[in-house]
Parts: structure tokens; C-alpha cells; sequence
DNA sequence: ACGGATTTCCGTACAGTGCACGAAAGGCGG
DNA sequence: CCGCCTTTCGTGCACTGTACGGAAATCCGT
């Protein structure tokens, strides 16, 4: 029925007619990210979000030329969720500066799963993403760093931490309520127990921390042992807990710092 | 027109009606491996699945029950390129092994740059991802660790092949010839250049080597400086080369190195 | 040799998608 | 009051995953 009437022919109208740019930009990013905190990457569709704004969903594609460009838009405005409590601090030391960027990032990743899965399929090119990885490289400079050597030590950093949250993301992926992930988790530990003659090492080990899977994916399994708190508000601020995260970055760290002791990082043999 | 004749009603029939189940698992998993290649995790659907082997598109749901069980399937599938240079080799040291393996994860991602994609979404508990990460456990308790300390260090080495490959992946993720992907790369190096005041050391540094972003996505743009050799076949099986991944993971294991011979991997403070 | 029973295929249908096109409806200047 | 411009959005198209049910080919018991 394309609007038989002018425009609805009732008696009060009241103060409709609300005029001009009702949408913005801005809007539909917030809308996507809600939606996508919701419903997830794959619940996500341009008439889904329309909906949210109680717009048609054309209308979207004035702001906006395609689906992919408000992916982009919404992971680089959710980028700046983390926070760098700038001026007030001190400059801290290198690494606990970075710790802290660090462990920042992976809370905003988990307090929004969809970006493990969309980080992996675009470049983030975002004026959010390029200020965090700048800020990145300034705290590794100061550390000493400069050169190749700088370069690796960003890039080692940050793969991991995408890495290790992406695996840790990839449990709840589905709609998964709490439950459904600690089921999940559960399910596969047994499974690899059952097949212990196959996966011995892996049985030996299975459920002995929150691991995280890698390169080819990996086959942890995470018994859920002391858990990830949760992700929303959980004060581990400071990191270097009892959490495989806070471990494996202090590997690296030490990789690192004992490159700066030794003047360079290890070049080639 | 849903078959009006028999099955044709041609007076030269041959041998046709081949028999039994034309279909399988394994082939489907094979064209899908296929198709992914072509076509990129986004190009997949179960019709072009089908189309390509010659079937209906309801056919393969005799074999499969959804679309993502193909992808799980071509996903655990396609691990087993890694060649684990069995039993002929005596038993490396258990860092030579370790880079190994890691290297050959990393050049089969590069050959089929949909896993890091799907990987990202999926826990992966095929027996062939299974088996990978079993060695991967077992070398790790040759060289000495065990308990927390091994997990943290699985963990943290699949991490960072995962997340160094996914960023690397993401410049040639889409459709992408090579030459896309340095017109990519150079036009996101330029872009940051154009902003050295807004990003300094990122300008600084830009170009300097193949970087990999990160946890936020990072903001590297890797400048093709030496590029990666061609992900088909280019021979470096022995790691350790200028690229920024082989410096990354000599860092990491530096860190596993050190904390050996300290008896302990740093537990947290 | 023949008539089910079983197994394999697959055409059709449906609800959903991203987006091209062009029409409408509101505000504005004159 | 008239055009004009901006913003909104209905409709349509090509495509998706997959539920359903029917057709064909094979096997098996007689």
C-alpha cells in the first residue's frame, strides 16, 4: 500500500513531521553497534538496523554506500572505548603502559565478540585505530625501540593479543549465553579425554588453564578454569594474574626487553 | 519443467545413470576447499558449491546439514597440508621444531587466506586440527614445560601465528590480485603519511616492513618493503629470515627460552 | 522376473538478504 | 503560490540457506 492518503489522513496529527535530517551518520554507528552487540555479525543486516531506527531501509544508504562501510565505521568507532587514561597519570613506565593498552584492548574485544570476526577481514584504517596504534609505537619508541626491531615488537604485541582474544571470542561466538560457552567448553575437554590414546599430550593437559587455540586454530579447551572474569567490568586493570593472557604477554614483554638489554632484537642469523 | 519424460527419452543413452552415490563427503569437502580458493569465504554458497560438482544444490544436504559444517569440515581438512616431516627427519631440537611447524601454518594460510577468516568464528576441534595442536603440546613438554607454564606458551605462539596472518591475510582478502593488495598497502601508507602530524611515529615508521596489525586491528601499512614471498611455494621452510614474522617468533621464544632456563615461565608476581 | 523398499537425487518454494531505481513528501527561497 | 532541493523510502531484482516432498535408480526378497 504506497500511501493511498497524503500521508495518513488522520484527525490529530499533532506535531508530526518531524523535518529534517532525521538520520545521521552517527546514529546508524550507534544503532550498528548495538545491533551487532546484540544479535552478532551474522544477526546483522541493513534491514535489521533500519528497523532499530524506525527508518526504511533505504533511507540508510544515503549516509552510508554499502553494508561493508558501516562494518568499518562501527569497529573504528568502537575503538575508542578504550581507554587511555591520558594526561592525568604520569608517563608510566614502557611496560606497564603498554600492559595497560593491552589488556584495554582485549576487554572492548570482549565486550563486543563481533570485532575478533570482523578484525579479520578488513584493515583498519579508521582515524580511531591509527590513534591507538600510534600511541602504540610512541610508548614502544620511548622504550628504546626504533627501526625493524620496533616494527616486530608492535606487530608481535598486537598479533597476539588479537590472536589470543579471537580464540578466546570463538566459544561464545554463537548466540551463546554463558551457559551455552561453559557447555561448549566442557563438551570438547571430554571429548579430546575420550580420545586420550590419540591426543595424549593434549588429554594431559586439557582444562588446566582458559587456553586459546592459534595459527591452524588449535584444539584447547579450556576447562574454564579460573575463567575469564567477566569481561564487562572485572578490575584486572593491572593484569599479570593467575590468567593465561597476562602470562603470555609477559613472555613477549621479557622477549622484548631482553632485546633492548642486548641493544637489538635478535636481527637474522 | 520437472522432468516431462522419463528421464530424456533420447534414442542414444549410452551407459548413463552411473549408479550409486555420486556425492560424498570427501568430494563435496574438496570442491569446497575449491571454491574457497576461488571464490573467498564471501564468494561461497551452497548453490555454486553444487553447481560445481555437477549436483543439485539440495543434494549435498545428504551428506552435510548446513552450510557451516561444510566450512568446519573444508576448514579441518585443509590443515592436514601442513606437512609435519614425519618420521624421516631424527628429532630436531624442540625450538627448530617448534618454528617448523609454525612456518608451515603460516604458508598454508597464506594458500588459502579464507582460514584466518574462518577461524576467527569457529572453534576448531576436527581431528586434524586436533593432531596439529597434539604435537604442537608434546614438543613443548620435550623442551621442559609443563602445567600453566605450557598452555601459556601454546597458547601464546598460536596466538601470534594466528593474529600475524590474519593481518596479513587482510590486505588481500578481498578479491584481490597481488597488485590490489600493494595499491591497498601503499594507498593506506600514503594516507598515514599525508597525517604524520596526527601520527608521528606511525609515519615515522611506515613502510619499514611487512607490519602486522593487531588487537584494536592496529594500523600498520606495511609497505611491501620486502614483501612475502609468494605464499605458493616460495621456499622458507627455515624461518628466520628479515620478515617481520620470523623476528616476532624468535622474541616469543627468546621469552619461552629464558623462562627455562629460570625453571619457571614467570608466574605472575 | 518382478514388485516393493531403500537410497540417492533434486525441483520448487519460502523467508530472508544487499542494494538500484525512482517516486514521494517535507522544508526552503522567491 | 510556485519551483527546488533535501531527505526519506516502496518496490523490484538477483541472490542466499534450507524445508519439503516427489522422482528416479538401485537393491533385495521372492
Amino acid at each position: 500500500m504506497p500511501e493511498q492518503r497524503p500521508h495518513g489522513s488522520v484527525w490529530f496529527r499533532a506535531d508530526e513531521r518531524p523535518a529534517r535530517p532525521r538520520l545521521s551518520r552517527e546514529r546508524i554507528v550507534t544503532a550498528a553497534i548495538e545491533l551487532l552487540d546484540a544479535e552478532g555479525v551474522e544477526g546483522f543486516s541493513m534491514r535489521r538496523l533500519a528497523a532499530r531506527l524506525h527508518a526504511g531501509t533505504m533511507s540508510l544508504y544515503s549516509y552510508v554506500a554499502t553494508k561493508e562501510d558501516v562494518l568499518d565505521l562501527a569497529l573504528d568507532a568502537v575503538m575508542d572505548e578504550i581507554e587511555l587514561d591520558g594526561e592525568d597519570a604520569p608517563p608510566k613506565h614502557w611496560r606497564a603502559d603498554l600492559t595497560g593498552q593491552l589488556v584495554q584492548s582485549r576487554r572492548v574485544m570482549q565486550r563486543h565478540t563481533w570485532i575478533t570476526a570482523l578484525i579479520g577481514t578488513r584493515p583498519l584504517l579508521g582515524p580511531t585505530s591509527l590513534a591507538r596504534s600510534e600511541r602504540f609505537y610512541a610508548a614502544l619508541e620511548r622504550a628504546g625501540l626504533s627501526g625493524p626491531e620496533l616494527v616486530a615488537a608492535v606487530s608481535t604485541l598486537f598479533s597476539y593479543v588479537h590472536g589470543y582474544v579471537a580464540a578466546e571470542n570463538v566459544w561464545r561466538s554463537r548466540v551463546g549465553t554463558r551457559e551455552d560457552e561453559l557447555d561448549l567448553r566442557r563438551r570438547a575437554q571430554r571429548h579430546v579425554v575420550a580420545h586420550a590414546d590419540r591426543y595424549p599430550a593434549l588429554a594431559r593437559n586439557a582444562g588446566l588453564d582458559r587456553v586459546g587455540p592459534g595459527p591452524d586454530g588449535g584444539a584447547d579447551l579450556g576447562g574454564a578454569g579460573l575463567g575469564d572474569a567477566d569481561p564487562g567490568d572485572a578490575d584486572f586493570g593491572d593484569a599479570a594474574f593467575g590468567d593465561g593472557f597476562a602470562r603470555g604477554l609477559d613472555l613477549i614483554l621479557d622477549g622484548i626487553e631482553a632485546a633492548l638489554g642486548r641493544g637489538t632484537v635478535r636481527g637474522a642469523p
